[in-house]
DNA sequence: CTTGACCTTGACCGAACGGTCAAATAAGGT
DNA sequence: ACCTTATTTGACCGTTCGGTCAAGGTCAAG
């Protein structure tokens, strides 16, 4: 039946909001059932431990990530560097509105789980890792086409990219610690300093 | 008598390494005065709750912070973009040493709590954010006397000071869910690149 | 109509949580 | 010696934590 994917999905979604408005050892198990209308005992059909939908909550926030900012600010309606910028409007725009909602800014939620759970739990490690490394793709590619467009000198895109959404976890933990999303609109705006070359004074 | 300034000072180091070791929700009271050798009543003479021992703690952190590592980089010993470099190469040695004794990369202590309490404390958050907007001080000066030594294009100092820390907190999360060191050396490089003018193209 | 797999329920577990408190002890000033 | 104040102690509080489990319910396939 689809209840059974209905109630699993009902769980993942829960602790996706409860998680990242707070954190995760701020948010119970308990709580995360009520939240989403699920008996305990049911839970624990579904996940063999909080962990593992901490894991889960991991795979269900990249999906969003990616269709939600990622895909839609990597759109290649426009040149590609300015889809870079295009990101970060995206970003600040998806920060604006939550602070309305909820009076805060919640950061990266990839971010937010890594610092806290990353010396803690290796397999969480280990996925906010790998998504943050997938993260770095879109970027990679679009250094890459500006490249071969000609607008901008040859660079390591790989190392730049990374370079990038380093920033870029920082401008969203920075956010959150100042409960400000002006700070992404910006810092943003200097991301692309980081693609020019080293020159060595 | 010394002991119980020393009761008070043993609490903060036993939390604030366990905290930075692992998270502030993963640490209980009970483990914290173990550590200490400390038992718990004696806890609460000294401090009302753990959330103010948590502030204690960030105070103890920000005063290690600027003496063994901020004043030793931006020591005048040396030009002030040197400097700028130094305080990266300070970061990625104290990592490493960290990771060596550890096996791990615990990251900002400041980003750490931040991340983890912003949205649960508005004293933590407000705490962390005062630091984190202290430690920007000695980038901007680095900054200004950078550009006028003439080593430095004229600059919005405090917003680039502002940005290169935020890409210090980017990276330090970066290196902690990588748990590798090595991205505070290889990601830092970059940071004075924020420093250079935005030319439109 | 029965079977068996899947799902749900609510009671329950021991442990740990942050925090309290009265009483014992130690230390310092007079 | 005394009194006051600061510190220490260990027992204790109610609550919540993550997790378990036996029993009952639901439903599709045979």
């Amino acid at each position: 039946m689809e209840a059974s994917h209905d109630t699993r999905q009902r769980i993942i979604s829960a602790a996706q909001e409860l998680i990242y408005a707070r954190s995760y050892n701020e948010v119970g198990v308990q709580e995360i059932c009520d939240h989403a209308n699920v008996k305990k005992g049911s839970f624990y059909h579904f996940f063999p431990s909080k962990r593992d939908l901490a894991l889960a909550v991991l795979d269900q926030s990249q999906m969003y990530m990616c269709n939600e900012i990622i895909n839609k600010a990597f759109h290649d309606d426009i040149p590609p560097l300015a889809r870079i910028e295009r990101f970060f409007n995206t970003l600040y725009a998806f920060h604006k509105q939550s602070k309305e909602i909820s009076g805060r800014v919640s950061g990266c939620p990839f971010g937010n789980l890594g610092g806290e759970m990353s010396t803690q739990d290796e397999d969480i490690r280990n996925k906010v890792d790998s998504i943050l490394k997938a993260s770095e793709k879109p970027f990679e590619k679009a250094l890459t086409a500006a490249i071969e467009r000609g607008d901008l000198q040859a660079v390591d895109t790989a190392a730049t990219a990374k370079a990038i959404f380093a920033y870029t976890e920082g401008i969203m933990l920075y956010a959150k610690t100042s409960n400000d999303p002006e700070l992404i609109h910006e810092l943003g705006k200097r991301a692309l300093q980081l693609a020019v070359p080293v020159n060595k004074q």
